[in-house]
RNA sequence: GCGCCCGUAGCUCAGCUGGAUAGAGCAACGGCCUUCUAAGCCGUGGGUCGCAGGUUCGAAUCCUGCCGGGCGCGCCA
């Protein structure tokens, strides 16, 4: 259920039944105030210039036309022509039911597409640092949601595993093996490895030039050379996975499709560019000339899909991986999710493929980008000493945190038990705070805001689910059975009931603009509306009539599979007990 | 120089398909526990929505120009 759909629907009805024409917008929105309903339907205003006639009058006209029997308790007209909405508390009450029935909370799947999500996307040579949080976490509750919604969703975890800073890795690598060590120990600190070889490529004799040897070698498909290689990125992905792991990120081996999956196709596309006249030969290299992206005095815009001396570049990787995506796995959309820096680059990218055909005009190709993760002196995160932060150690540090946290709380649960809620609350906190702020602009991390169990955070959020679950502990029942008759009464039971209703809304918007602030905004309301609704009506307490508990209960019962749902979709663990 | 993004309460952020008196949280102040978990709830104070024009019945939201900040712009990704 949609009420907000509903509405529209209904209020589109309406106005083409009293003469407005059929393409006409139907702004529906949320009341912004208790007293003017739940939702108001704005567009009288709108229609009074085309029909001809007062505002109030159509709105009038309207409010007689719009069929909500049933579902509206009130229809008024306000101000200049606001139509506001009330909604039926027994409406409300049928619709709580059939959520409570449904094993998916009443939400209807949408349309099926073909959804193919980049993002994570690490670097191979290097170990994953907080730049890679942000598309990782995003692209997770994002890939999650759309499943949720019945979409085929195809992760794609685009890993830089390919590239002339390769040479100096392998060449070190080598030696390394050579003088008897294994593979993962050399590898074990991809940070120190990767130093080391650099430190080498700049001041030991002849190594430069082995480097060298390497890439040349490894881009021929040598066979030492290739299984040297796949060592590296093996040992690589296998520290990407630890960090999957303790983020709780879907993403698996079987998504990993890497920049080199793509090294036997970037000839052809060039030359497929070059054939359309699409790409050109200028200065060396092969370009294309953007006039879309031409300056004031008509300079077109450069992009280069093959270098000086035949090497292949990211354009020519990403047109490559475009092409892919939308021909042989038929996505209807891609969402790419980099940081905004790169947003140039898809732009051009797009215009280019859609130009070569490589992606079809129904297709979408959406870059989400993102801000930087700044420390809180608004500059970019960095360690102490200016260095980047490992996402391993960060990690770590948040549960250590929170065990500290928790450790200040009475409480008789077991060690295991406390280090588990410790190791769920410190992660969720990390995740929270990035996941429910607006993913276009940089952000601020501060630990003590994650954590500090106040306000719009995880341990918020799960904390109110973990009363949910403990008043049914207390009544010794079994809460997602319960969907007993309800009856909304006081005004919190009202309020709660809303935005029970309202999860759909906000999936929708996530899924549509890859946003999950927006569902973390919605649950927290939730989480809000429960402690009111908690502290102002009691449950188990002495003298409460059973119809009104049972009604209670399932509504506390539905808010915490609410929660529950948004949380997994969002990645974020909840708990029995804190 | 050109382009993109951003500027909302002391701080961190929502709101931006144009709609009524711009919302949260933190911080400040004042209440509420013989307990359905006070990691909570209730309340008070706090805003020329960067500035100036424009479009509109109506602008934080759309358009233009400034100011301030971030980022990007031919052989890195």
């Amino acid at each position: 259920m949609n009420i907000y759909q509903l509405l529209q629907q209904k209020f589109q009805q309406a106005i083409v039944a009293i003469g407005a024409p059929k393409d006409s917008p139907v702004p529906v929105s949320r009341s912004t105030r208790p007293e003017f309903g739940e939702y108001q339907f704005n567009g009288a205003m709108a229609l009074s210039k085309q029909l001809q006639q007062k505002p109030r009058d159509i709105a009038e006209k309207i409010v007689e036309a719009v069929q909500l029997d049933g579902i509206a308790s009130k229809l008024e007209i306000a101000g200049p022509g606001f139509i506001n909405v009330h909604l039926d508390d027994n409406w409300l009450a049928s619709q709580l039911q059939h959520a409570a029935d449904s094993s998916r909370l009443g939400i209807e799947t949408e349309k099926q597409q073909t959804v193919v999500v980049d993002y994570s996307s690490p670097n191979l040579a290097k170990e994953m640092h907080v730049g890679h949080l942000r598309t990782t976490i995003i692209g997770d509750a994002v890939v999650k949601t759309l499943e949720f919604m019945g979409h085929k969703v195809i992760r794609q975890n685009h890993m830089g595993d390919w590239g002339t800073q390769f040479g100096m890795l392998l060449a070190h690598l080598s030696d390394k093996l050579e003088s008897d060590q294994v593979a993962e120990t050399a590898l074990s600190d991809l940070e120190v490895f990767y130093r080391e070889a650099k430190v080498r490529f700049d001041e030991e004799q002849g190594f430069a030039d082995r480097a060298r040897d390497y890439v040349v070698k490894l881009q021929g498909g040598d066979a030492n050379c290739m299984a040297l290689w796949q060592q590296f990125i093996d040992v690589s992905i296998t520290h990407s996975e630890e960090v999957y792991q303790k983020l709780n990120v879907s993403l698996t081996r079987d998504d990993i499709m890497g920049e080199s999956a793509y090294n036997d196709d970037l000839a052809n596309v060039v030359h497929e560019l070059k054939e359309q006249g699409i790409a050109v030969e200028d200065q060396g290299a092969q370009v294309v000339f953007l006039e879309e992206l031409a300056d004031k005095e008509g300079n077109p815009a450069v992009y280069i899909v093959q270098k000086t001396g035949g090497g292949y570049l990211y354009a020519t990787t990403d047109l490559a991986a475009m092409r892919y995506r939308s021909t042989k796995l038929n996505a209807d959309r891609t969402l790419i999710l980099t940081d905004a820096r790169q947003a140039l680059h898809f732009k051009q990218t797009e215009i280019v493929g859609r130009k070569a055909g490589f992606i079809g005009a129904g297709q979408t190709y959406e870059h989400c980008p993102f801000g930087m993760m700044l420390g809180s002196d608004g500059k970019p995160f960095k360690t102490r000493s200016g260095g980047t932060v490992k996402l391993v150690e960060l990690l770590d540090e948040a549960v250590e945190r929170s065990t500290v946290l928790l450790a200040k709380r009475e409480s008789d649960l077991s060690d295991a038990q406390r280090a588990e809620i410790a190791r769920k609350v410190g992660i969720g906190a990390v995740k929270y705070a990035d996941l429910s702020k607006n993913r276009t602009t940089d952000y601020m991390f501060n630990w003590d805001t994650m954590l500090s169990f106040e306000g719009n955070t995880a341990p918020y959020l799960q904390y109110a689910y973990t009363r949910v679950q403990s008043i049914f502990r207390k009544a010794q029942i079994d809460g997602s059975q319960i969907a007993e008759p309800i009856a909304l009464q006081e005004a919190q039971e009202h309020q709660l009931a809303v935005k029970l209703l309202q999860l759909s809304e906000a999936i929708k918007q996530l899924t549509a603009d890859a946003t999950p602030h927006v569902l973390c905004s919605y649950l927290y309301d939730v989480a809000s509306l429960f402690m009111s609704f908690y502290e102002a009506c009691p449950i188990l307490k002495e003298g409460i009539d059973e119809s009104v508990k049972n009604s209670r209960l399932t509504l506390a019962a539905l808010t915490g599979r609410t929660l529950k749902t948004g949380l997994d979709l969002l990645g974020i663990e909840t708990m029995e007990q804190m």
